[in-house]
DNA sequence: GCCCGGCCGGGACAAATGTCACGGGCCACG
DNA sequence: CGTGGCCCGTGACATTTGTCCCGGCCGGGC
């Protein structure tokens, strides 16, 4: 019996995959999670073979959590399951010890399948995006050039940037125009869809 | 047996649905699509009952796409199933002639009873969803203002709109002023939050 | 008919934004 | 020990943005 987690915040996504899953004869979902802090805690009373991680998650991102749970249970393999294949998504999910990293399009046959090779001690990549990730290069934001990018999403003024993460508003300007130099683009809006769009945030 | 369309683009997550769907033994899938602009040329070839659709898909809208439908082939019911349970989506989504709209929140188990109660005459929505979208009021953007607004969304500066919709820049920023101040915001990029929170697009 | 509202444009102005040059402090690495 | 990188801040500057005027052209409704 292979023993299954599940973390997946939409319910409805949730409870079609676990429903699936169970029909596989020899899967077992013993948990199923919808935040992100909850992954670890269930994940050491559970003891499952293979976790599967949504990456936006409510509490706690899934990639985080990852780390966190290879650290915890070594034992338990990381297959990442999301939406957006971000190939700084993919860098980051393999710096976190993921064995996997799944997009959400594609059939779900390759799900079954995935787990099953995963177990076995491979890595499950899809081909295209790991080129992508490779060809996109490392994250080359600094640290604070990421919170304060990460704080002017949905419109923030200067000063509320400032106030968000404590620093001067001539500072976060230098920030914001140092990164929008650094993803080529032109105004921080602009900066900050590049960022995503490559799993820098 | 109940014959049902499902439009959904993310493939995982249609496949999960039809498998589930399939599972129940009155239920007969007919067709599965990806994109909007699907959607009507597969109901007419296979005269489904209920036609599920989401709203994000690539092509066409699913509310377009439903308004479309109801015309084309009034004996099919339509049902709504969407990530966002946005005010004005559930709004449009009626005018469109849909006889239910669901969240892709919730259990799985919602599916198939909302489609038994749509069959049978009965509309389906969320009673908090419904409150919501009657107290933010309808659409208060002109469609111009819409237009202009759609076009601002990952920074474009005011020129890249005014060359979008072949206006002249100080219109541009005339109809973007004016969209800032219906929607009670302070910039062009807190307002297309909000038109997109209320399902104002 | 007249008025109202949406459409389209212009001009002028304050405020916000993006850029650049410049300081100092800190830590790591050769 | 120097050098380079990141951190944090300042000041000045041109550009962009948001706001408030103004004008005119339509079409629908009382």
């Amino acid at each position: 019996m292979i023993r299954l987690l599940l973390a997946e915040d939409q319910g409805m996504m949730r409870g079609a995959l676990a429903l699936l899953l169970g029909l596989e004869p020899d899967f077992e979902i013993v948990a199923q999670v919808g935040a992100g802090d909850e992954i670890v805690p269930r994940a050491l009373e559970t003891r499952p073979d293979v976790a599967l991680l949504d990456i936006e998650l409510p509490g706690r991102s899934g990639l985080d959590a990852a780390a966190a749970l290879r650290e915890a249970l070594p034992a338990c393999q990381v297959l990442i399951l999301t939406t957006f294949g971000r190939p700084g998504y993919l860098r980051r999910a393999m710096e976190a010890g993921a064995a996997g990293f799944l997009v959400k399009d594609g059939p779900v046959e390759e799900l079954a399948v995935a787990v099953r090779r995963v177990l076995a001690g491979e890595r499950v990549i899809d081909p295209g995006l790991a080129a992508a990730a490779l060809s996109a290069g490392p994250n080359p934001l600094t640290p604070r050039e990421r919170d304060v990018l990460s704080a002017a999403v949905d419109g923030a003024t200067v000063a509320d940037i400032a106030a968000k993460v404590h620093l001067s508003p001539a500072t976060v300007r230098n920030y914001l125009s140092s990164a929008i130099g650094k993803t080529q683009t032109r105004n921080r809006m602009e900066a900050v869809r590049a960022a995503r769009q490559n799993g820098w945030l």
